[in-house]
DNA sequence: ACAATTGCTTCGAGTAACTCGAAGGTCAAT
DNA sequence: ATTGACCTTCGAGTTACTCGAAGCAATTGT
């Protein structure tokens, strides 16, 4: 089964300027092009694709996702590289998540109080401090 | 309680340049000079950036940012569209944390794989499938 | 007392990773 | 025959930093 651009786009939910971009950088080593020289993806393309998705979606660099994907061409010696990469991707998107649910908290923290004031029509007193001091005017 | 540039960098875990940026693009319309034109922090401009740091961090854009504090500077008769603003970035990072999530399994099926391969010396039998068709040489 | 160091400043250029528009080729359908 | 739908490349634009250079002020070492 092969796919067009517009379809590999639609399927990974990413534009089709970043599957350009992508196969530009040489991180798509495999795609192949027809008779008028549009990009032709097959399913296998799509699992490379996959893993890009996965690994910028949780911070790597498209220069670090290029080397992951050089050293997966270059044979099994590069597996403990890219084992120690994968660990690396790993303890970084558990710290990510952390980092988010703390921020989440903080957001519903605000979402609850604008409830709150909405509910009551009462004026806002969890400004930040300086807000209530220096802008008392618009109190 | 004042801070330096530096001190306020160390204490929210981000850049100088960053902080100055956020300066220059009015975020952080409370902060002061002293003498020699060295910006001056208070624990209320910390308030301020905690906040911006927050709602970057879950992928509001600088621009969204601006908009929001503009709004909490004009009062209580903009509550409303602070809530909805802040109800929005809730369910994105709610999203944002499962998409996460589901790329960390990803991610931890690819340590343990690497890892069985490790232990065992035996070659990488699951690498993308094209790998295997179009570049058997490498086996 | 004077030079060196430190720490801030602004300004302008550079970077990553897209994002987009323009100009153009191919093909199916009206 | 031309319209419209896709695709292409190329080059410029965007966001949010990131950095280096040049300069000023206060402190520190000799």
């Amino acid at each position: 089964m092969s796919y067009t651009i517009h379809e590999v786009a639609e399927k990974m939910g990413i534009s089709t300027y970043s599957i350009r971009y992508y196969h530009e950088h040489g991180m798509l080593p495999f795609v192949q092009r027809d008779a008028n020289n549009n990009r032709v993806f097959e399913d296998s393309d799509l699992e490379w694709l996959n893993i890009i998705v996965c690994l910028r979606a949780t911070g790597m660099s498209v220069e670090r996702i290029k080397h992951y994907l050089d050293l997966a061409q270059d044979g099994d010696d590069t597996v403990p590289e890219r084992y120690e990469m994968m660990k690396e991707q790993q303890a970084r998107t558990l710290q990510e998540i952390q980092d988010l649910q703390q921020h989440l908290a903080t957001i519903n923290f605000k979402v609850d109080h604008y409830a709150q004031l909405m509910e009551n029509h009462e004026p806002d007193s969890f400004l930040p401090s300086n807000l209530q001091q220096r802008t008392a005017v618009n109190q």
